[in-house]
DNA sequence: CTTGAGGTGTACTGTATAGTACGGTACATT
DNA sequence: AATGTACCGTACTATACAGTACACCTCAAG
């Protein structure tokens, strides 16, 4: 019984510990990195023991994959909420792209692509874990969303992957290496919103039916 | 006399060494990145001695800027070397998408991009004149190619700048952060290079004058 | 052949840091 | 309040690595 009551919310002390540890590593391998990030930094901003930590994550790489299990779980959450409306083809792409780029420039989605840019050699299961919940989540919702456009007839009849893929690079644009580069500022973010409706207007002209 | 023989191609011995010291290090750090390196691995891979290179680069910092000085050298080259030509648009345009991949996806491209990413915050101003040469002289040469056919008339008159910026999202796509996640394989590559033909189609469907 | 300037290799120093051991302490349960 | 489990903190160990010192060697010029 107490051990179900651990498993469920964790016995209240050591799951505080738990929390406390995992939010300073988070916060210090995201801005540092992984090397240059040492227990004894952690254990500094969360409080605790050297042997806590120990027993908790069994050491340093253990953290660190918790640190991305974890963070990789709140990016599939953003993603998740990703979602095409019926509201006409242009309003709705326009929502589309606005999401799409919150999503993307989430703080925690931003800093688990820089720490994977750095790190993904070392963990290799874990980049390819974030990259099949990040961009292919919402390239199935968004070519999902296409398909039923060109059912409808809305659309030219193209491949729905390539227009998918072609509406995000254009969205996106360079905005994605500065984040990679760390380069990535709040006028970056305004600028990919701008950019927004003249892109999704060459789309539309690029790829609606003669009416 | 002397002195100007070596300023020119150096004293052949000491250039030699640097030449030799100055590959292993990119190989070595483009591979495994900044933290990992160790200038005992270096000096396996290139023979030579920790004091010829202490004397030479400084130290490991300085034998890193100066192969991420020279990277940025080839890499600006590449760039250079991009142009537009004065086929029929459709051409022209295709021609050079496959100039921007094939640049964007040269190994010293690659590999300088990701090594940014992952140390980009450590060597800001090295990270900043990348972006500069990269994105921007694409940037460049594209717009004011865009920019001709806007003022012949035969693009519809939208904002070059937001143009170039939407053809290079669509030709990159998600390739980008694969390069960064160093995950890019030579599919990548040719998935990359089938999307420009659907690509440009869906652009200049866009962009192009009503006929 | 001689000579010296520059290069080589090794061995050393100092420092940083991950992981561990252990004695003391606080908290929850009864 | 007693008791035992789980946490704390410190100190220690082992290792890895950058930078330096130094004695030996190589090569080119005379």
């Amino acid at each position: 019984m107490q051990e179900e009551a651990e498993a469920a919310h964790g016995n209240s002390r050591r799951e505080k510990r738990r929390r406390a540890i995992l939010n300073a590593a988070a916060k210090l391998f995201f801005e540092n990195g992984y090397e240059r990030t040492t227990l004894s930094d952690v254990l500094a901003l969360s409080g605790g023991s050297r042997s806590t930590l120990a027993d908790l994550f069994g050491g340093k790489e253990g953290l660190f994959t918790e640190v991305l299990r974890e963070t990789n779980g709140h990016v599939q959450a953003i993603f998740d909420a990703l979602d095409t409306n019926d509201a006409p083809i242009e309003v709705a792409l326009k929502d589309f792209a606005q999401q799409f780029i919150e999503a993307i420039f989430q703080p925690s989605t931003v800093a688990i692509t820089r720490i994977l840019a750095a790190e993904g050699l070392r963990f290799p299961e874990i980049a390819e874990a974030f990259f099949r919940i990040g961009p292919d989540m919402g390239d199935k919702k968004l070519s999902a969303f296409l398909q039923r456009n060109v059912n409808t007839g809305a659309l030219r009849p193209l491949d729905p992957i390539a227009m998918s893929r072609a509406f995000r690079g254009m969205i996106i644009g360079d905005t994605g290496l500065c984040v990679t580069m760390g380069t990535l500022t709040p006028e970056h973010i305004a600028d990919a919103l701008a950019q927004v409706d003249p892109a999704v207007d060459i789309f539309l002209s690029g790829v609606r039916s003669e009416s």
